[in-house]
DNA sequence: CTCATAATGATTGTCGACAATTAAGTGATG
DNA sequence: CATCACTTAATTGTCGACAATCATTATGAG
């Protein structure tokens, strides 16, 4: 039971839409759903057995998470993330993320501020033993980001961030295959996020937040530049 | 044609669930269906004439906005936002529009700002008719805060705004009935912004733009203690 | 008279079928 | 040979009906 990712657990899968919804939200962050792939109605309800109904409800809930994109009479398709759209997601996270940061300072409790440094904990484990090349920047990662947010006690930002946004994460992650990079820096931008939380500093919080998601952002620009250069030289030679 | 609210006039309403989601919106929005109504899909299915398939896919789209709450098997209300809540909204409003003010100060065209500077001449002119009372801050003031969302040139950013969370806006002013105030403050600082976004100083821009929220927010704070004090008062006596 | 329980009514969830629109495939023609 | 129009197939949009669930009321026991 370890704190990897929200689920929610199973708060109420009740409805047949709810349990469809959850189950494409996996396939595509996942990347079974190809990005780009095109949604059909009657394939969905053949290979999750259930009506039109409750799939088109769970595509609405879809379209509005920035999941799938719609048009009226012709379809639906996976989405497929642009370097360009990419970007445009690390600036609102930098803006929001840093106001959570902000607002968790001024409070986060004690349990919630001893259960992020837990985090922390198991994380400075795992990237001793994986030499901080895996799992850390995936899923630990967002755990980080997910319990500041929750810390901030902002229902509205909480369902913005950690319903919306972070599944646009995980899914950017798959589709570019951008596992984990620049693990001891952000290991040391967490620590000293967590540090001025604890402290009850909320402008420096905020500052430290937003320098980390934008060195985030420009760590992916690099990235990005250095396989656009590959790729030209492979195609040059 | 003046420039008041998006409307995107009519994009597309080539599908009864989406005029239906739009009527429903403004109805809420414009406070036809009281906050915390409940709403009924048979009685809706009448009042608009349609089928109940395609006006439950309006309103997943309108808890996907947060105008309306669901709760599985029981129904749904029509949203009433609370004080925690609106506060939320300004917390929201203040990261995101901030970056908005940001990037638009970096990619905003000479167009658009020419756009902009009509806008608040057309405000000037308003509110030395109306003596600043009524029309400015409403309407108008989003008016002016969207066209600095569009100047960001960051979609991502303009649907969150302009498609999410300035609906609630609205809801908000229908609902605490809190037609504009401090006008001519929020004027001067209006033109500010604007004066730093066409100089291309986003990090002014920013501040001035996350100020501006913020004492929006604060006077929202005053406004409702007084409103307290009164009733509190009513009930003394 | 109060509280717990059961029956009833209404509303939500789900399904299958029909109509409207779009995309593709086919053939004819310049 | 390319292009255009038409036919056709498939998918989306819409509808009405049935089943499951919940709120309310009525009823009976304590």
């Amino acid at each position: 039971m370890s704190s990897v990712a929200p689920e929610q657990s199973s708060p109420e899968i009740r409805t047949l839409a709810e349990r469809v919804f959850q189950e494409l939200q996996d396939a595509i962050v996942r990347g079974e759903l190809a990005p780009g792939s095109k949604i059909t109605e009657p394939g969905l309800s053949k290979t999750y057995g259930i009506s039109r109904g409750p799939l088109r409800e769970a595509m609405r809930r879809l379209e509005a998470h920035r999941l799938i994109e719609r048009v009226p009479h012709v379809g639906a398709r996976v989405v497929k993330l642009s370097m360009k759209e990419l970007l445009e997601l690390f600036d609102v996270r930098e803006a929001l993320e840093s106001m959570a940061a902000r607002l968790a300072a001024e409070h986060m409790t004690a349990e919630e501020i001893a259960g992020l440094r837990d985090v922390l904990a198991l994380h400075e484990r795992q990237a001793d033993l994986r030499k901080g090349e895996a799992y850390f920047q995936r899923e630990g990662d967002l755990d980080f980001h997910y319990r500041i947010v929750q810390g901030s006690h902002n229902r509205m930002l909480m369902t913005m961030l950690c319903d919306d946004l972070y599944y646009l994460v995980r899914l950017y992650r798959t589709q570019f295959s951008a596992s984990g990079t620049r693990p001891q820096r952000a290991f040391v931008e967490h620590h000293r996020i967590v540090d001025a939380i604890e402290a009850g500093d909320a402008e420096l919080a905020e500052l430290l937040m937003r320098r980390h998601v934008s060195a985030s952002r420009a760590n992916v620009v690099d990235r990005y530049a250095a396989v656009l250069d590959e790729q030209q030289a492979e195609a040059t030679s």
